[in-house]
DNA sequence: TTCCGTTGCGCG
DNA sequence: AAAGCGCGCAACGGAA
């Protein structure tokens, strides 16, 4: 059964049944595993719109439906509908994201940027001018020392569409022609693709929801011990003690008693000053330096990284009740990665990871895929040879003895492979992976190939990169020279060859994340973190075990479903852990 | 004052 | 400057 809606203001809003079309058993339309969020989008065949109901709680009516029929909701964009029906104590089993499956069909037609609204699937459809409405929606404004304002339920969310088209029809009509083109024989992957975003917008507001439990005690403790006491607030900017008595010390030793270290330019001119030529800051290239100066100078950096990106205001600003909760941004990187907005989620630091405890009574179960992208890579191309080193548990232990037994080389040249790096040792490494792995090193070179002619790559479900800019094929006509043309002819080569990797790697990631709250469907344990190839879940500390076994589960099951039967494994990491940074 | 490109580093 | 992909964020510093 499927369900269409649109929120109205005020929390109302309507819904109607979609009634299956001739020919079409309900049975099928679980697909894969019913309830496990994965199932197929329904058939492309016309559908009939039952009756539209108009209700004053839609809340109320979703969970009530929800309940007794548990259908396919069609709406035009979770992130906008389903958080507040989380507030209102309401889950839906499944989905379908109208303007996230958008997004994916519009790539497919070289089109990107476009807003995430109903009004912008629907222009495309009709060829109308895409309107202009910010690119992600509706942005919480990050916060200040208020926080993120609660938002009125269901505010009346600009669709952006025509001020005479019903935003009820025009879900419908987008929906409809969705399917014919997630039916055509052409990406038969398009389907599940579209489930499976859709699932992840439903996983990813469940996990904002529930927030990652973080003990701001614990962080603040951690911070005073590494920086010193938490500055004044309010007052003139000055640095917490023990950062500035660093920054003292090393404009003495350095010989520049003002230099500010996090001026790189200042930095470099001091540098420079004191006989240490440098072309950047960098941490890298400072290492290489013996000066009594560096080593202060790459402490300020690191603590004051901390001090910056995670420090006080940090925690007041994304901490509350607890809780860490990011906003997740589905698909958000070209890949079909996710990204995040406010507080930097996807790059929370080791340091941070220490205050992220479980409840009493409660551990987290984390489990992360370990080199996933090679084996995506050994799965893709077919490769044999790499894909019976992707049945180790180890598989660049397994690849050493093309080395000569050597794991690291094995690490390097693949990675190097997948990344597009031809410079030094590297390159050489290459060499010998290309021989030993015809396969799977030919993959990603024809991904780069086509990127540098600017050809469309895509990824194993169907996902397409971006086309070429204007500007790339004005440089690539020489308007700046040969040497120009070719730099950014093989930058886009570089990113063509790792898109096809990483962006499956991604749809796997998601597979997994859609499998697994199904399963998850009913019990405590709860996803609250998602972090490209590693989940984290919250769990009562006697479900730990059943959680495990859901999350193993899930990596098979998204392995059978995104890459159908390969021999490569995907083997998980999996900790069991009261604190996120104990799981290594 | 605000805007924006650059730099650098965190994560995968 | 080197030449390995994808991000988000904060600070700097010049331009508007």
């Amino acid at each position: 059964m499927r369900w269409v809606v649109h929120a109205d203001d005020g929390g109302a809003g309507r819904l109607a049944p979609l009634a299956e079309a001739e020919g079409e058993a309900e049975g099928d339309r679980g697909g894969v595993a019913a309830g496990d969020g994965v199932a197929r989008a329904g058939a492309a065949a016309a559908f009939g719109v039952g009756e539209v109901r108009r209700v004053a709680d839609l809340c109320s009516a979703i969970r009530e439906l929800e309940a007794r029929e548990g259908p396919r909701w069609i709406w035009a964009d979770t992130a906008k509908i389903y958080p507040d029906l989380l507030r209102a104590g309401v889950r839906v089993a499944r989905c379908h994201d109208v303007v996230l499956v958008d997004e994916i069909l519009a790539a497919r037609e070289g089109l990107f940027g476009a807003p995430r609204t109903l009004g912008a699937a629907y222009a495309r459809l009709h060829d109308l001018p895409v309107p202009d409405v910010g690119r992600l929606g509706a942005a919480t404004e990050a916060a200040g020392a208020e926080g993120p304002l609660q938002e009125a339920l269901f505010e009346p969310d600009d669709t952006g569409l025509p001020a005479e088209v019903d935003p009820l029809s025009a879900l419908i009509e987008v929906y409809q022609a969705q399917l014919t083109v997630l039916d055509s024989a052409a990406a038969p992957a398009l389907r599940l693709l579209a489930a499976a975003e859709s699932a992840g917008a439903l996983a990813a507001a469940e996990m904002t929801h529930a927030g990652l439990p973080l003990d701001p005690r614990l962080h603040a403790e951690n911070l005073t011990e590494l920086l010193g006491p938490q500055p004044a607030y309010g007052g003139p900017a000055t640095r917490p003690a023990k950062l500035q008595d660093l920054a003292e010390r090393l404009g003495e030793a350095i010989g520049s008693p003002t230099l500010n270290p996090d001026s790189p330019a200042q930095v470099l001119k001091a540098l420079s000053l004191a006989g240490l030529p440098a072309a950047t800051t960098r941490a890298w290239e400072l290492r290489r330096m013996e000066h009594p100066a560096v080593p202060l100078l790459l402490e300020y950096k690191e603590l004051s990284r901390l001090y910056t990106a995670n420090g006080w205001s940090w925690l007041r600003a994304w901490v509350r009740g607890g809780r860490f909760r990011p906003e997740y941004v589905v698909g958000g990187v070209v890949t079909g990665r996710w990204a995040s907005r406010g507080g930097g989620a996807l790059q929370l630091p080791a340091m941070v990871r220490k205050a992220v405890v479980s409840d009493p009574g409660w551990t987290f179960v984390v489990a992360d895929a370990g080199q996933l992208e090679p084996r995506v890579l050994a799965a893709i191309s077919g490769d044999r040879g790499l894909a019976r080193a992707a049945q180790a548990e180890d598989l660049y232990t397994e690849l050493g003895d093309v080395f000569g037994g050597d794991r690291s080389k094995a690490k390097l040249g693949l990675l190097g492979a997948m990344y597009g790096q031809t410079s030094g040792e590297v390159g050489l490494l290459l060499a010998t992976l290309r021989r030993r792995f015809p396969a799977a090193i030919g993959y990603v070179d024809e991904a780069a190939k086509a990127g540098v002619e600017g050809r469309i790559v895509h990824t194993r479900l169907g996902r397409a990169c971006p086309p070429p800019s204007a500007r790339w094929n004005r440089l690539v006509s020489g308007s700046e020279g040969e040497s120009r043309a070719d730099q950014v002819r093989n930058s886009r080569g570089r990113f063509t060859r790792n898109f096809v990797v990483q962006g499956s790697a991604a749809e796997w990631a998601l597979a997994l994340i859609a499998t697994l709250r199904g399963k998850l469907a009913g019990h405590s344990s709860e996803l609250v973190f998602f972090l490209h190839d590693e989940v984290v879940l919250h769990c009562p500390q006697d479900e730990a075990e059943q959680v495990r076994e859901a999350v193993t589960a899930s990596a098979a099951e998204a392995s059978r479903l995104v890459f159908g039967t390969t021999p490569v494994r995907f083997p998980l990491h999996l900790a069991t852990v009261r604190c996120y940074a104990d799981a290594k």
